[in-house]
DNA sequence: CGGAATGTTGATTATATTCAACTGTTGTGG
DNA sequence: CCACAACAGTTGAATATAATCAACATTCCG
């Protein structure tokens, strides 16, 4: 992991961080705000605030209140637990427009999770106040928190599900075909991973050691190429077949 | 596990099944429903049923879509995931005047547990069509969804952590802490498992064996003692203390 | 280039599962 | 009320799975 143990501060409001237009353009895009009128849209902006992260920056730290909820207007971060030792597990990795935190700030209650930046990143940070207000008043913001609070929640019960029911090397292989989806042929392809094999790891619930044994099995039985980050799909069909 | 491969049907609609008052009443108790006028209570539960069944029925199954929430007016039920060989890993136990089901029924998605019911209950069934709408018109209700539906989210990843964070003996020995949290005092008390000792195993995700074998070791260590159901905490302190 | 971060590999160990056999408990129908 | 069957819990031995420890190789950036 890169070194940091202090919440980052909000480095210089450079560039167009302070431009009303911009800041609404950014919350605009937030599956949260899709739907929502301009007014709405201005009001919530108003109160929020851009700020810019180095890749590695602690952004929200478990137990402590969050400002607000975290949107990214662009870069990666990642919602991790720690665990025994050192390391920690990944929940979710958050990429442009999306946001976190909602459940936390809504209910007043700590932020269950450490947040980090894994590149370079512009964050939106929006308060709770306007959020609650335009809860009651605004029935399509209403709908849509309502329907990113229940995903979250059927998107964690479904990744309970997939540990529990799959080994570790069936997720990895499903995972890896679910990489390769766009490319419908069944032909070979190459597919980039989106974060390191070690971020990746954690997101399954294991250790970097363990994901690189399972990813030496799977070339060991020419079912993958591998060269660093880019990871080549020689059989598909009995990769999907082993992900059961 | 209790004998059932199908959905069960309702049982006959005996007792006050059919009186809208009950059902009103069965309704207004919900945390849903908390401060929720009468008027949208009676309107939601004119759409609500009321159905018994017996222990071990299964009332909602994995994939499948719901007839409504579901919730418990009175006895107990569980929600489940299914893992490889025939056992399952427990997400929740529902009791009185809990519901479940609210993310997948608004989103119009199929449940993604199964849920069985561990003792004779009488649940309300609540379709989606008046909850929607309410949601829309009614900002007490609006609120208390956002509420339950975050409760839920933070709830879940608490769960997570806990798994993450702490060995199963110490997950055991900080459940049976909180059983006794009721007794104040320091003193010795016997406390009563809510449900079977293979359900709360399933609840900790470990078998029954291995829960046996930590129970074992904690008696053997004098911190409890054993009677069926019934555990005496022995040494509070140093169970708490193991909790780490 | 140099140093941090990332990734690999082998040996060892921890933790819990699986399998199997057995005992105890409970609820139900005869 | 008893007998039986289904369920619940216990225990031991063998096994599976992945973590941990330690050392090293590689890649990525500034």
């Amino acid at each position: 992991m890169l070194q940091h143990t202090e919440v980052a501060g909000q480095s210089s409001t450079h560039g167009r961080g302070r431009d009303p237009h911009f800041i609404e353009g950014v919350i605009a895009n937030l599956p949260l705000f899709r739907g929502v009128g301009r007014a709405s849209v201005a009001l919530v902006s108003s109160c929020a605030r851009i700020e810019h992260h180095r890749r590695g920056a602690l952004i929200a730290r478990q137990a402590e209140m969050l400002p607000g909820v975290i949107a990214i207007a662009f870069g990666l971060a990642k919602l991790v637990l720690p665990r025994r030792r050192g390391d920690e597990k990944v929940l979710r990795f958050i990429g442009p427009n999306e946001s976190f935190g909602e459940a936390a700030v809504l209910l007043g209650r700590p932020c269950p999770v450490d947040a980090f930046v894994l590149a370079d990143s512009m964050l939106a940070i929006i308060p709770a106040q306007p959020l609650r207000q335009l809860q009651e008043r605004d029935t399509v913001f209403g709908n849509n928190l309502v329907r990113t609070l229940a995903e979250g929640l059927l998107g964690l019960v479904a990744d309970i599900d997939a540990s529990a029911r799959r080994s570790s090397a069936q997720r990895l292989a499903a995972y890896l075909d679910s990489l390769a989806e766009p490319h419908s042929g069944s032909a070979d392809c190459a597919i980039q991973l989106p974060v390191t094999k070690t971020a990746l790891a954690a997101r399954f619930g294991i250790t970097k050691e363990t994901m690189s044994r399972l990813l030496r099995e799977l070339k060991d039985q020419r079912l993958i190429m591998m060269n660093g980050r880019t990871i080549t799909i020689l059989d598909r069909a009995r990769l999907a077949g082993m992900a059961a």
